[in-house]
DNA sequence: TGTACATCAGTGAACGCGCGTTCACTGATGTAC
DNA sequence: TGTACATCAGTGAACGCGCGTTCACTGATGTAC
């Protein structure tokens, strides 16, 4: 049935939200399911086409459930930024899976990367009254670097999540507007 | 003689700077040296063991080689971002294995990995006269995943460096102090 | 000076393991007539 | 309604591979007497 690569797909992204993409093999993957290997291969070309599918499937859910229901720009960052730690908390595998995975990191440039995330973040910053002085490039940049490093700290233990302390910072880099 | 073990040592940073860490294996990095793998447990307990030795030599020459010659602490955080960010595009493999890989953030805590560079970045922030309303613990949060996060994207292609842009970046962190 | 012995870095073959991938085969299901 | 056939998801065993680690053994070197 049409149904096992569905649940192929499920169940890798549930395998690697609890034990992380590096400890996913095709042998346990299809076992759990009740399957041996050769069945994999009636439905994916290889692991890595799995994981091209996985990502493309994360990246949209992951884009999908953004909520942006803030009035202004700066403040729907404000959310985005929230969002992406929050996910980083609850689901630190996943998003290292997502964001900082070489893999897909490598795949940044092709259609199936949470690259549509990011041009996201950027038509939203091309919709802000930026501080004259710096790019919306730069501007993008500086946001990025400092949530991406951000969610990096608190995924490893050096600090945890204050929202407060992301609002004063993307305030700041804003360059004192509101 | 007492030089093999140096020998490892130095080659397998070699071999992470060329290749990434994790395509080492024992037995590529011995045979490169001419000697066979049960050789290599004469001098180390394990692969994980020569890991920790090879992430405590580079952690102390990252240190030694940081150049802090500015007059104030402002200008050192200055000095330690470039230097940091250099190391990034020079070595993407060795900053990789030093900062990003899980293993090196596992040891965060112990005295063989990378933090003493960080303590040293929290001693400098200790002697900056920072801006009111932000606590030093929050100040140095914010410059460090800044830093950490500019360099990953750089180390991913999604920008180059901009020593200027950091400068600014720093700047405006600081809270608009010269 | 010569012999016996201890030390120990290095050898090389083997261990068991888990991996991604392949492939001839099975057997249920649906379609054609 | 019954028979022949095509389709195709799934089986299960095997492939070759590279890995970290172990271990009985070698042979050069230094020391003791």
């Amino acid at each position: 049935m049409e149904n096992t690569e569905t649940e192929l797909i499920t169940k890798t992204i549930n395998v690697i939200d609890k034990q992380g993409y590096q400890n996913l093999s095709l042998r346990k993957l299809t076992s759990s399911l009740g399957l041996t290997t050769g069945a994999f291969y009636k439905h994916f070309a290889s692991k890595e086409d799995l994981y091209q599918k996985v990502t493309s499937q994360l990246s949209q859910e992951f884009i999908a459930q953004v909520n942006l229901t803030a009035p202004k720009p700066a403040n729907q960052i404000l959310q985005i930024a929230d969002y992406f730690v929050q996910q980083v908390e609850l689901h630190p595998n996943i998003m290292n899976f997502l964001f900082f995975n070489e893999a897909a990191v490598a795949a940044l440039n092709s259609e199936v990367s949470a690259y549509p995330f990011l041009a996201k973040i950027r038509a939203l910053i091309a919709d802000l009254d930026v501080k004259s002085g710096t790019s919306k490039q730069d501007f993008f940049i500086q946001i990025w670097s400092f949530i991406q490093g951000y969610a990096f700290l608190i995924q490893n233990g050096v600090t945890h999540y204050d929202k407060t302390l992301v609002k004063t910072t993307l305030q700041e880099l804003l360059g004192g507007e509101k």
